[in-house]
DNA sequence: GGCCGTCAAGACGAT
DNA sequence: ATCGTCTTGACGGCC
């Protein structure tokens, strides 16, 4: 089991930009950043080896304006060698990495452009982890989309969509996670019948929506969406409530008892299923909880 | 040097 | 109609 934390690593401060604004757009300041970024994303990930961290999500800002018409550069071949020393790193270390195109991507929107711009963005995700010589387990997740009042509609457009606007490479290493308000479990499990696309479960996203299952039942009907061979272990996002905030808000910090009680249940079923499971925390404090939440387990 | 409005992009619920 | 939220963080203009 991997535990892993998403895109920021609050002990190692970026000294460069990670990004600028659009208007300041140039093939010098492309180029520098992007350096830096890959630079900064090779030290994260020697911090996490040398925490025993093997499961880190890479910021989609990695290549600022990738999708964007304005950039017109070839990064994957400017960054060629970069790219590899990454991915050969992750390889050998045996570390998994994924990534979360923002709220931008709605694979099954009304406007044809908008599906037209959310395929281009989810190119540049999968460009960038091929570059890298990843295998088909470096995943892409995302979420169901747009209701438009009328989701059994709005499932059979995501299914679609994917079936025949997409390109292979690209299906491989998509996953589609539940979300707090409008896609449930079940709404995943259902597209995933017409898609065969995995399930990233997040457990907290389950306590805000869910069709009253059990956490095993849960589990266990997520864990078959996914293909060990290819599409290595299933998935987990866990997080928790930030007391006092609205619903749906990721706690600042790791709730260890909801976790442990969470994780002791998680044990069963990696037991009874005869697999393993990676779990991406999406606390605030980032790698503090990660590094917190792998104490635990280590000694439990 | 620090503050804080704003940032490429969509959808939805709350106000 | 407008705002806050989503993995929100951080850029960059202004004082």
């Amino acid at each position: 089991m991997r535990i892993g934390y998403p895109c920021i690593n609050l002990t190692l401060k970026n000294q460069y930009s990670s990004t600028f604004r659009l208007k300041s757009y140039s093939e010098k300041l492309f180029n520098e950043t992007v350096k830096n970024n890959l630079n900064h994303l090779l030290s994260v990930l020697n911090f996490n080896k040398t925490n025993n961290i093997y499961f880190f999500r890479i910021g989609s800002d990695i290549i600022p304006f990738a999708s964007h018409p304005v950039c017109d550069i070839d990064w994957s071949d400017t960054f060629k060698e970069k790219l590899e020393e990454i991915g050969d790193f992750i390889i050998k270390n045996n570390i998994r990495v994924s990534m979360h195109p923002d709220q931008f991507v709605i694979l099954n929107s009304k406007s044809e452009d908008i599906v037209k711009n959310s395929i281009r963005e989810l190119q540049y995700h999968c460009k960038l982890l091929d570059s890298m010589r990843l295998p088909t387990s470096a995943k892409i997740q995302i979420h169901g989309g747009g209701v438009y009042g009328d989701k059994e509609k709005a499932k059979k457009v995501f299914s679609n969509n994917f079936n025949k606007l997409l390109e292979e490479s690209l299906k491989r290493r998509l996953v589609i996670e539940n979300d707090d308000r409008s896609y449930s479990l079940q709404d995943c499990l259902d597209i995933n019948s017409e898609t065969g696309i995995p399930i990233v479960f997040d457990t907290f996203h389950h306590e805000c929506l869910n069709n009253g299952e059990t956490f095993q039942q849960s589990l266990s009907s997520f864990i078959k969406s996914w293909k060990y061979t290819t599409d290595g272990n299933p998935i987990l996002d866990y997080s928790s409530q930030n007391i006092g905030e609205r619903k749906g808000k990721h706690a600042k910090s790791l709730n260890k008892n909801h976790f442990i009680y969470m994780y002791d249940e998680l044990k069963n079923t990696i037991k009874e299923n005869q697999v393993d499971l990676d779990i991406m925390l999406e606390i605030k404090d980032k790698e503090k909880s990660a590094l917190l939440a792998l104490k635990m387990v280590q000694g439990f």
